[in-house]
DNA sequence: TAGATTGTTAATCGATTAACAATC
DNA sequence: TAGATTGTTAATCGATTAACAATC
C-alpha cells in the first residue's frame, strides 16, 4: 500500500506537468521530459507507465493528449470528488473555502462542529451539526472526510466518522491516525513538519554529524 | 537527504510517544514498545538509536527521561523555532494563529503580504508589507519561511525568499517546489492529497487493477 | 541461574536504475 | 539508412528485518 502511495503520488505529478505542457501546446512528450520536469529519473517514468499499461511509440515519445486522458482515468478524476470538513475552526473554515479545490474538482459538501454558534445550514457550504454528520454521510454517500478538530477529541471524533461509513481521512490534527480495516488515512502535521524541516537545516549545516558532540 | 527525511520523522515521532509514556508515569521503555506504537519494527528502533549513539541497557531498555532529552538535543527543539508567514490569506492566516506551533516551541514572527489592507504592524502578531521582508528576515535571523501565497506568484515569491537568506520553506501553494542548493522545502499540496485519497480508495475497491478494463 | 533485551551483522526485500534489444 | 526512444530485463542500491551473540 505505501509502494501504491508513492505510484500514485508520481502518477498525479506527471499528470500536472503534462497540463501544463499541454497548455504550453505541446503534443508529444519523451520520457526525458516528463523525468527532468518532475524529478525522477526517465526509465522510473517509463516504468510507472508500463505497469498501468500506458504505452508510447518508440521514437515518437507519449501522446500529451492520450496521456492526460488515460491518467485522469487510472487516477479517476473524472468525476467530481465529494468531501466534508469536520471541525470548522481556524484550519477547518480555511479549507471550506480553499480555492484550490475546486481546480482539482474537489466539493466540499458541508462543514461539521459543535459549537452551535459556527452552525449556519444556510450558508453557501452549510455548517451543520455534528450529530448530524451520520445522516449525511448516508444520505449523500460521502467516503472522505477532512479531519480538522482539535487534538483532544480527534480520535474519538475519528472513530464516529468510520462508525458512519468514511473511508478516507484527511488527518489535520496532530494525532497519529493510523490506517486499518479499510479505512484509508494521510495524516498532514503541520507543527511536525515545521519541525523536521528546522532539523534537516540543522543537520545540513552540522554536515550530518549524527548529533554527536 | 531522502533517506535522512524518513529517520528525522520518525525520530520525532518516538519522542512524541514518549513524552506521552512519561506523562503516563513510564520510568524505562522497550523497543518493541515504542515499535507498537510508531508502527515500525523493534529492530528499526533500535538502529535508529544506535545510529545517533542512544543507547539502552540490555534486559532494562531505555530510560524514558534520558531518551526524551537527548531526542530533543538532537532535533533540536531545545531552543524556540522562529518562523515568518507569506501570503495571509486564508491559510496565511489560520497558520499565524495555529495553536499547535506554541505547542512545538514554534514562533511565528510575522506575517507578510502585498495587499495593503491586510497589512497592520501593530497586531500581535504584525501583518507587514511584503517589501520590508527582506529586511526583516536579516535583522531577525529568520531561516524558515512558511509559503502560502496563490499559484501564479509562488514560484517568484519563493525566488525572493532564498534571495533574502532563507534556507527553509514550508510550502503551501499548489506549485512543485524543488530544493536545491542549500534550501529544503518540503510541499504540502492539499488537493493533491486529497486526489491521492480518492486515488487510493478507488484501488482499494478493484483490487488494485492497475487501471485496465 | 534462566530468561529477556540490546546492539549489530548478515540476509532479505523492494524500489530504482542501467543497459540494451526492439523498432520506429 | 542512421539515429533516437521505448519497453523490459537484469543489476544495483538502500532501507528494513531476522537472527543471534553479548550481557544484564
Amino acid at each position: 500500500m505505501s509502494a501504491t502511495k508513492e505510484v500514485v503520488v508520481r502518477l498525479t505529478k506527471y499528470k500536472n506537468v503534462l497540463e501544463k505542457l499541454r497548455s504550453l501546446g505541446f503534443v508529444k512528450v519523451f520520457s526525458d521530459n516528463l523525468a527532468d520536469a518532475v524529478g525522477v529519473s526517465p526509465a522510473l517514468v517509463r516504468k510507472d507507465f508500463s505497469v498501468f499499461g500506458l504505452t508510447g511509440k518508440k521514437r515518437a515519445g507519449y501522446q500529451v493528449d492520450d496521456l492526460i486522458a488515460q491518467l485522469n482515468r487510472i487516477l479517476g478524476v473524472d468525476e467530481v470528488q465529494r468531501v466534508i470538513v469536520v471541525g470548522c475552526g481556524k484550519i477547518g473554515t480555511a479549507l471550506m473555502r480553499y480555492r484550490g479545490f475546486a481546480r482539482e474538482r474537489i466539493r466540499v459538501v458541508a462543514g461539521f462542529d459543535v459549537d452551535p454558534s459556527k452552525i449556519d445550514p444556510n450558508a453557501p457550504i452549510p455548517i451543520r451539526d455534528i450529530n448530524e454528520m451520520p445522516y449525511i454521510v448516508k444520505s449523500e454517500k460521502i467516503q472522505v472526510a477532512i479531519l480538522a478538530v482539535p487534538e483532544t477529541v480527534a480520535a474519538q471524533v475519528a472513530e464516529a466518522l468510520i462508525a458512519a461509513g468514511i473511508r478516507g481521512i484527511l488527518n489535520f490534527a496532530p494525532i497519529l491516525l493510523k490506517s486499518q480495516n479499510n479505512v484509508v488515512v494521510q495524516n498532514i502535521n503541520i507543527a511536525l513538519e515545521l519541525e523536521n524541516l528546522f532539523c534537516l537545516l540543522r543537520f545540513a549545516e552540522q554536515g550530518l554529524d549524527r548529533g554527536r558532540p
